[in-house]
DNA sequence: GATTCAATTGTGATGGGTCACAACTTAACT
DNA sequence: AGTTAAGTTGTGACCCATCACAATTGAATC
């Protein structure tokens, strides 16, 4: 015959038949790849017969559309790249993904050192910019960035970032920080700890930084003195040595603040190690309520952060930015919620340590 | 000058000006297109002077080539592919980033439904194939085909199987489950448990059900009938609902099998509600060695998997397929290591449950 | 029957590269 | 000086789609 592609739908197992074209779609079905191309992009103006023809002929040949070349011709990728400053915070994983695929889209994944240059982060960005990358949801905690450089660097890339400063003038969907705090404090507040110490994470990082700054406020306001602080990384081991270091410190407290859950994992171990419980002789409060949580010794109380939700909103917002230039600039909160479970309990009158 | 390329180097902001061409950047250099071509290619046969000129003018145009024109035009995208029948097991994403990145490939992660159907795979790697992705990982505990399958469904796309079969003729990587397992048991037994309860992970998943099998046969051949067993499913409420089920079935254990950490935090739960302690009443072991696994209540025996290297072997594995279609099929095999925390200890000669 | 308009289909150019091959230099060798 | 080979550069076709526009068809309107 020539032409090979009629063998195509029979012979799947031949690794050297390559794949059929457009154009052995419009030889098999005798029209023109013009109509193919029409009726693959569900375009009108396609006669009921034709297109049952070439939906014939192209399930004959198994035929699917280059997504390269379409790239190429259309510059549009339908891929979406989520962009990490540190992969370890890499909890929203899974329901990115998720909506991704919902809304049509690949999820490509890349991280980048938080302590990359201006001119790294830019070489990067441009990169996505040659995959014809669609849009871009930027994790950056530690904005390196102002808004203005961001639009620059993406150069016209759609993004959205996630974890920003409150009120940046940029496309933005974050956990309200300061609400969140407010309902561990007043939860701590209500059961009658007045020495609050604290576990805060890296305060370079945004969200850190607003937690701790929250917590501080609000005990002040209160006319009480924020007890010991020390610094963690929001990883386990840092929180094991946070604990530590509160009680070698010997200044008292009747609740410990931690901010986040992973830290208050290691605090709980320290805690136990140097023979305190939890809650009777210290409330430990987290942050994020990861999946674990729940079953830590004592099940930890915490601030939920409803990850799905935020994925959600991030890939709705995202698309909706790709598919029309004109959707408004906002920043999207959500709001985290207490979840009250057994490591926090009224103050024991009878001893305060 | 009629040509806006040279603009472009300075109006960096200017989103409406287009990206320079391989032929904005020959005409600059004033060689040809294919000179251009050969110098981003790395190509020999281009002398010093061209070369230096034609690198000038890609400075000054700011000039990246369009990858999504170079996957056309090649058929290599650059891209890998990992494929999740069940997105819950993320674990190893991080590493897997890391990793292809390291080698110069850009890593897209997609999920797909355990139940899917045999079709639904197929429509689905099919897609892969249309997006020119250069190599896929597929990390597939439930083995839904056939090695012969899933070759013939990736349609010479080159890809390695995470979790499979031991002993499975086909590219994969795998960690050797028997081995780790003896570890563990070994650990119990010179401990001087006798009576080794277990939480299983879902059987139909290939790991859990190697994990389970080697324990039986393990203590079979000490002459030791295998204490109680209930099934989890490597989630965390499983471990504690299982534990749970264990001490109501009243028969006698020392020693808890927990097929991973996860179930194996749920469980310590579970004994500690129980009023039961840690490794006093019973060593409890578990396996994966995740990092919050150190600071359980108490710290947990375990067997740990080296993530970071199974991410390697099956990128660089992937990567030697991509650029040698003659690189040998096989299984590489990766050596859990028994971590031995406070979690077992000794069985307790005054008491056995 | 001529005109108009919508529905349908096809053509040529384009997107931004790569590949195979031809052509031209230049230096080295007989 | 004539031949050879290597180094260097350019040309045309191709990858596989889309887009803008032109051409054709058919039915409806006047």
């Amino acid at each position: 015959m020539g032409h090979n592609y009629n063998l195509k739908g029979i012979i799947m197992s031949d690794p050297q038949t390559k794949r059929a074209t457009l154009h052995d779609v419009a030889a098999l079905a005798g029209v023109s790849y013009q109509t193919v191309s029409r009726v693959i992009n569900n375009q009108p103006y396609v006669a009921e017969k034709t297109r049952a023809k070439v939906l014939q002929a192209i399930r004959q040949l198994d035929y699917r559309p280059n997504q390269a070349a379409q790239a190429l011709a259309t510059g549009r990728s339908y891929i979406l790249q989520l962009l990490m400053f540190d992969i370890r915070y890499s909890d929203p994983f899974p329901a990115m993904l998720y909506w991704a695929r919902k809304m049509g889209y690949t999820l490509a994944i890349s991280e980048i050192s938080p302590a990359a240059s201006k001119k790294e982060v830019g070489d990067f960005l441009e990169d996505l910019a040659t995959r014809m990358v669609d849009g871009l949801i930027i994790y950056t905690p530690f904005p390196p960035f102002s808004y203005q450089e961001m639009q620059q660097l993406c150069r016209g890339v759609p993004f959205v970032l996630v974890g920003a400063e409150p009120g940046v003038k940029a496309p933005s969907v974050v956990f309200d920080q300061r609400h969140g705090c407010r309902l561990a404090v007043q939860h701590l507040l209500d059961l009658g700890h007045r020495q609050i110490a604290e576990i805060t994470g890296p305060l370079a990082h945004i969200d850190a930084r607003l937690r701790h700054e929250t917590l501080v406020a609000i005990l002040q306001a209160q006319g009480l003195t924020p007890g010991p602080s020390v610094e963690g990384d929001f990883e386990v081991p840092s929180g094991y040595r946070g604990a530590k270091k509160l009680l070698e410190n010997g200044k008292p407290f009747t609740a410990l603040f931690v901010a986040n859950d992973r830290m208050a994992l290691g605090a709980l171990c320290a805690l136990h190690e140097q023979g305190l419980k939890v809650p009777e002789d210290v409330s430990v409060i987290g942050f994020d309520d990861m999946g674990e949580a729940a079953y830590f010794t004592p099940p930890l109380t915490t601030v939920r952060q409803d990850l799905n939700a935020l994925a959600q909103q991030c890939i709705e917002y995202l698309v909706s930015m790709i598919k029309n230039p004109d959707t408004p600039v906002q920043q999207r909160n959500l709001y985290p919620e207490l979840i009250v479970r057994k490591s926090t309990a009224p103050v024991a009158r009878s001893r305060t340590r």
